[in-house]
DNA sequence: GTTGTGACATTAT
DNA sequence: CATAATGCCACAA
């Protein structure tokens, strides 16, 4: 079997796959156009700022399906570095469980890029 | 097949 | 502020 590129680039990856022509149904989650085009709407947020469930649904082309968009990052390959922590949900909540250990870590990822965050809430 | 769950959102109460 | 109802849909059991 032929090797593939094992160093992918990050937009390769965000590459929709439709204009490479091969989504296979059945095969993995990663190879889903859906999931791509959520991991490619939050890749797009820009340091320092965040986005949420929703606006990356429809930024994605899904509008109305935010939970999808928490799961496609649930299941995000760490490889993409996704900037998982800029995405908040309605209104700048957090998600996660304020004693949970995602909930500190997202906490200090944006106060690391001088995202002001506040009781749970970051401030827009 | 159905049911429950979830890194959600919006509207109504 | 809190709760409930509804919509949304992938996934596991």
């Amino acid at each position: 079997m032929a090797a593939r590129p094992s160093k992918r680039t990050l937009p390769e990856l965000l590459t929709p796959l439709a204009s490479r022509g091969a989504r296979r149904p059945g095969k993995g989650p990663d190879e889903n156009p859906e999931l791509q085009a959520l991991w490619n709407a939050v890749a797009m947020i820009p340091s320092g700022q965040v986005s949420t469930y929703g606006e990356i649904a429809r930024a994605a082309g899904l509008p109305g399906r935010a939970r999808q968009a928490g799961y496609a990052l649930r299941i995000s390959p760490p490889q993409l570095g996704l900037p998982w922590h800029r995405v908040v949900g309605a209104g700048g909540k957090i998600a996660f469980p304020k004693t949970s250990r995602h909930f500190r870590e997202q906490v200090r990822l944006l106060r690391s890029e001088g995202i002001v965050v506040k009781d749970g809430r970051v401030l827009r």
